[in-house]
DNA sequence: TCTGGGGTCCTAGGACCC
DNA sequence: TCTGGGGTCCTAGGACCC
């Protein structure tokens, strides 16, 4: 089930014909960073998540100057967006026997069916939809929001169902169909399968589903090593990834890019102490009182990204330790160690891991 | 075109132990 | 003088997701 809470307080913009971006601040298209979403209308000129917003402000301009819609351009209200979050998973919790937040706008629900039964039978899958689309009634009201819901016999299913009509759909993929349903689609639309599977897989002939599903389990594994196997399942729309909310975080870190790319010393550590204050203050908040592992990211000014990292073989727990340990690792960097050619740096980051 | 920030998981080599 | 096999941990990098 997916919701879109940074739709909300756009609504009336998107209504009088602006393009809406949400991102990064585009500074006159000198801005870093990337578009974290774009009202559909937008995305008609080519203007999408995770795209630099110095492009999709070159993009704004030139539909612009070409008589089309003018474009608004956001910086995100994460606090908003948390909030509104709160709530709906709340709804969710409610009416479901098993409930999974899989994001702040992503969630599973599950409904057993009844005992003396062995399966599904077809008045069931019409009452889940007739309770999805309660719930997203529901959440219309209460939130002003519309949200996409599939409905699957696996998390699987119903998470590529829930993809497959957007905004404001309702997609039910009964089990006897599930082969049929992924058959056509993109390889892109199973999770797990990014830019690089998609183009090794291109390059043996596999680009729709049906493609997938006609290679050998042995082949898989041969091309993409041991995740070939849960491909192969993937690909016939089986999964057995069970709907549970209990998730413990591995590891809590903060990055920052710069303005500008810099190598001023005093500037860098300073950053890396406030970063390792925050990670701190974070890793306590979500109830950890010791880490063992410190990781550092360093990212230069042509993006290459380097990370140094230390574990200690006993529990460390105070700030101090965590700032000592991210500059041990950080200093190398700032000269000729770790950065012979004393290149700018655009991005440091600590983590820690190894949590208790 | 010039690339965010929060994460998870996998791989591969090397150290070390038995 | 050359050499095993399994297991675990650490480190670095990379793909991927939202």
């Amino acid at each position: 089930m997916l919701f879109l809470p940074h739709a909300r307080r756009d609504i009336t913009l998107t209504s009088v014909g602006f393009l809406i971006v949400v991102g990064a601040d585009p500074k006159e298209g000198r801005g870093r960073g990337v578009v974290s979403t774009s009202s559909y209308a937008a995305r008609k000129y080519g203007i999408r998540s995770a795209m630099p917003i110095s492009r999709a402000w070159r993009l704004a301009e030139d539909a612009k100057r070409r008589g089309k819609p003018a474009t608004v351009f956001l910086t995100g209200n994460y606090s908003l967006y948390s909030d509104v979050s709160k709530r709906i998973m709340a709804i969710f919790e409610g009416v479901a026997d098993r409930f999974e937040q899989a994001s702040v706008d992503e969630a599973y629900l599950e409904w057993k069916h009844e005992a003396q039964r062995t399966k599904f039978e077809d008045d069931e899958w019409h009452e889940a939809e007739k309770r999805a689309k309660e719930i997203k009634k529901k959440i219309l009201d209460q939130e002003g929001l519309t949200c996409s819901v599939g409905i699957g016999p696996n998390k699987l299913v119903a998470k590529i169902a829930s993809d497959f009509k957007k905004p404001d759909g309702c997609t039910v993929v009964l089990p006897e169909n599930v082969e049929e349903f992924l058959a056509p689609m993109s390889i892109r639309a199973i999770p797990g399968i990014g830019p690089k599977a998609e183009i090794l897989l291109n390059q043996e002939g596999i680009k729709i589903i049906r493609d997938l599903q006609k290679v050998a389990r042995a082949e898989l594994v041969r091309l993409m090593g041991k995740w070939g196997d849960e491909l192969y399942q993937k690909a016939r729309g089986i999964s057995e990834s069970e709907v549970s909310n209990e998730w413990i975080a591995k590891s809590v870190g903060e990055q920052e890019t710069f303005e500008e790319d810099t190598i001023q010393a005093s500037f860098i550590l300073e950053r890396a102490h406030e970063l390792a204050e925050y990670v701190f203050k974070r890793f306590t908040d979500e109830g950890f009182s010791s880490f063992r592992t410190v990781v550092i990211t360093v990212r230069f000014a042509d993006f290459i990204t380097q990370t140094r990292s230390h574990t200690s073989r006993v529990s460390l727990t105070t700030v101090s330790s965590l700032h000592g340990e991210a500059l041990r690792l950080l200093l190398p960097f700032l000269d000729h160690r770790e950065n012979p050619k004393r290149k700018k740096i655009r991005l440091i980051g600590v983590r820690v891991e190894k949590l208790e």
